[in-house]
DNA sequence: CCTATATTTTAGTCAACACTAAAATATATG
DNA sequence: CATATATTTTAGTGTTGACTAAAATATAGG
C-alpha cells in the first residue's frame, strides 16, 4: 500500500494522474498519451496511483479503466488543479518566489554529473 | 531548487515541516526534537524544504529560524493539515478507504506475492 | 585571539525505485 | 483451438537520494 505521498512524488505519476483527471482511459490509452515510456512502467505506475487511493480502476472484457478519485480527494485534489492552473497561467510557484525572496547565495562548485 | 512533491516525498521532512508549522524552531532545536537523525541529515532536509518554498528561514545571531510558509501554501497547506488530523482522529486514509471499497472482487486464485 | 556553540557542507555508503525487455496472464475473435 | 490484443508481472540495471561522520564556516563571549 503506497502513500499518496510516495504516489506523488515521480513526475509520471503525476503526469498520468492528470491524463485520467477528467476522463476515464484505459492503460494503453494512457500509454499511448506519454511518450518514451514502456507499457510495464506505465502498468507499474498505475499499481502505485490505485494502491495510493488517487486512481480507480474499471475492469472491462480485456481493457482496464483508470479515472481519478476527485470526488474522495477533497483539499489534495484542489491543490493538485491549483498547480496545474500556475503552469498554465504562468503564475510564480512556491519554489520560485522562494527564490526571490532568497538573499544572493551562490558559491556553486563544479557539476556532479559526469558526461560518458 | 526542488519541488514542493520533491520535498513532501520524504518522510522525515515531512516530519520536519510539521514540527515548524505552528511555531519558528531553530534548526538545533528542531534536531532534538528527533531522534535517531544527524545534525547534518537535518540541515540538508531544512534546505530542500526552503529550496521549494515550504518553509522560511531567519538568522539571528548562531541561529536559524525555521518556520512554515502556511500563509502561502493554500490547498496545501489546507491538505497538510487533514492528514496529520486524519492520522490525530484515526479516520481512514485514502488508500484505506479505497481497499474498502473495493467490491466483492476476491476470489481470485492464489495470492499474488510469493512467501520466500 | 581562543574556545564554545550553532549550523552548513563534503565525501562516501546503501537502499529504494523508475525504467526496460521479456515472459506471463487474460480475454476476444476467427 | 489458435491467434491477436490488452495488460500485468518479473528480473535486472542505473540513478537518485537519505543518511552518517567529519571537516568547514560563522558567530558569541571571555
Amino acid at each position: 500500500m503506497s502513500s499518496v505521498f510516495d504516489a506523488l512524488a515521480a513526475p509520471r505519476r503525476r503526469e498520468i494522474l492528470r491524463l485520467v483527471w477528467e476522463k476515464e482511459r484505459a492503460a494503453g490509452d494512457i500509454h499511448q498519451a506519454l511518450d518514451a515510456v514502456s507499457f510495464g512502467a506505465v502498468s507499474q505506475h498505475l499499481r502505485v496511483l490505485e494502491s495510493a487511493g488517487l486512481v480507480a480502476r474499471r475492469e472491462d472484457g480485456r481493457f482496464r479503466y483508470y479515472i481519478a478519485r476527485r470526488k474522495d480527494l477533497g483539499p489534495l485534489g484542489k491543490w493538485l488543479e491549483s498547480t496545474w492552473d500556475e503552469a498554465l497561467t504562468g503564475l510564480k510557484s512556491l519554489a520560485e518566489a522562494d527564490e526571490a525572496s532568497a538573499p544572493a547565495r551562490r558559491r556553486r562548485r563544479g557539476s556532479r554529473r559526469s558526461k560518458p
